[in-house]
DNA sequence: ACCTTTTTGTCCAAGATTGATTGATTCTCC
DNA sequence: GGAGAATCAATCAATCTTGGACAAAAAGGT
């Protein structure tokens, strides 16, 4: 194997864990540890990821992350990678899906990057440049003015061509949800697209880990019963969980086992 | 077998292979490390491929193109850095300007981070991402759909956006250029952007790096006199570069005294 | 048939990569 | 806080790769 292959296998390891251990390398690659040290160290010169005693961790991209996104897609990640996990089951081969810009859909994008016959339609330039690598994967973004704390695309160019199309699913990433005021969100904007994405899906899944519940932001998105689906973590409040489901939103809470074991028959049917 | 034959055959086992390695070449065409070496030279200079230690890796993967566009990134980033380092005098502050995806105009784009009162509009999902980190940069994506192989937005959507806007600047990265053919590029969908880039901008500056020259691709953009203002870099051939000034284009040639002073005044001054 | 040009193969010294060894450093568990 | 294990950086030797020089072979033109 050529170095350089070598070294874009660790760095496709790093995208789907975070860490990985040296050791854990050389049984992979068939290599001493001496050589994993040394690509670990070049690839660390590259800014692709930081060494730590026994491996290493990914610094997610040198170059696609504001450090304040990146921060937030460190908080919770392990809520939201389950979250993602289960959100994973209903997309289907062959949909057509829209994925809004948000960090908890963001690691549901990863975990897509292998599918096949799937077309994405997204706002989100990360969410993009992710699934660049994916050979399966055709994307379409919407364009727009680009919002830097959110790493958002949305402005005219965005509602035109959200105008114009049909999706079988909307992932949309909420950022407050409460069940009686609906979803809501801090930007006006962002709630704009919000609404005309829903408008043109014909499922709407929206991914809400613990702390969004119970909350109210500043722009009004719309009532809870416009969700058809919401998956959330265990952390939530079984209160919200019970209300929302009241309100006729399936609701599934994403614990590691479920997340883990093969529930997706269940899932897939439940949703059909 | 003739030598254009040989080196199709390497091609072909690229698009199917990601990397290979010269042992492997000269086992499967029955020809000496020496011809294959030679072979991996010439097919680096036309840009097909990047060469490392032991073998080679392509240039124009669909299967994964992260680590190409690493590569790519890497190959030559010294020359796309000088150029970027001029091209970067003609962007002035409060100017709206068009960056087209491609890795020299990337270049370019990392260094218009810290400027105020900008206004980038762009095609290029990693240039969006990379300028989310600008605080006084405002930036516009075009939207449409994502050519894997070039990160690369095109379609109707960009098609539309680029209609409705005018522009100071417009950066292109040119992949082909011939004095008498003119410029042209591998897509069709990309050459339709240029196009149309072109056609928005009071001002048409082009990148191109000497690999660029004399040569021509699939699809026609328009002819040299189209450009107004080129930067390339100190490896073009003074031909080249006499020729493009006899049509009226300016041409900067980017070498690294140039660059690293401070010819700023003059330049701008030459410009305007 | 002859000469010129291009291509290919061989040889060799310089350089790069890898695995093994060493002693120092760091982590973990008690 | 200390003993033991794991990991680290630095170094060396073995192996492989590279680029240049040169000769042989092939191709092309007259």
């Amino acid at each position: 194997m050529l170095a350089e292959e070598r070294r874009f296998q660790i760095r496709e390891i790093l995208t789907t864990q975070r860490t990985v251990s040296a050791s854990d390398l050389c049984d992979r690659l068939k290599v001493t540890a001496a050589t994993i040290r040394r690509d670990l160290a070049a690839l660390e010169k590259d800014g692709v990821l930081v060494r730590s005693h026994g491996g290493a961790v990914s610094r997610t991209s040198s170059t696609s992350f504001q450090p304040t996104y990146d921060a937030l897609l460190r908080s919770e990640s392990e809520e939201k990678r389950q979250i993602a996990r289960v959100a994973e089951q209903f997309v289907l081969d062959g949909d057509t899906i829209f994925l809004e810009g948000s960090t908890t859909v963001f690691e549901l994008a990863r975990r897509l990057i292998h599918r096949n016959r799937l077309t994405v339609v997204t706002n989100s330039p990360t969410i993009v440049c992710e699934l660049q690598r994916s050979a399966g994967v055709s994307v379409m973004c919407t364009g727009g003015d680009l919002q830097k704390d959110t790493v958002y695309l949305s402005g005219e160019w965005a509602q035109r061509a959200l105008s114009e199309i049909r999706l079988d699913k909307a992932i949309l990433g909420v950022s407050a949800i409460d069940p009686q005021y609906g979803v809501s969100t801090s930007h006006h904007a962002e709630a704009q697209i919000t609404r005309m994405v829903s408008k043109a899906a014909k499922t709407r899944i929206a991914l809400a880990d613990h702390t969004k519940f119970g909350r109210q932001r500043f722009a009004f998105v719309g009532p809870v019963s416009d969700i058809d689906i919401l998956v959330t973590d265990s952390g939530t409040d079984p209160k919200y969980v019970q209300e929302l489901r009241d309100a006729g939103v399936q609701v599934f809470v994403a614990d590691g086992e479920q997340a883990a074991k093969g529930t997706n028959s269940r899932i897939i049917k439940q949703k059909s």
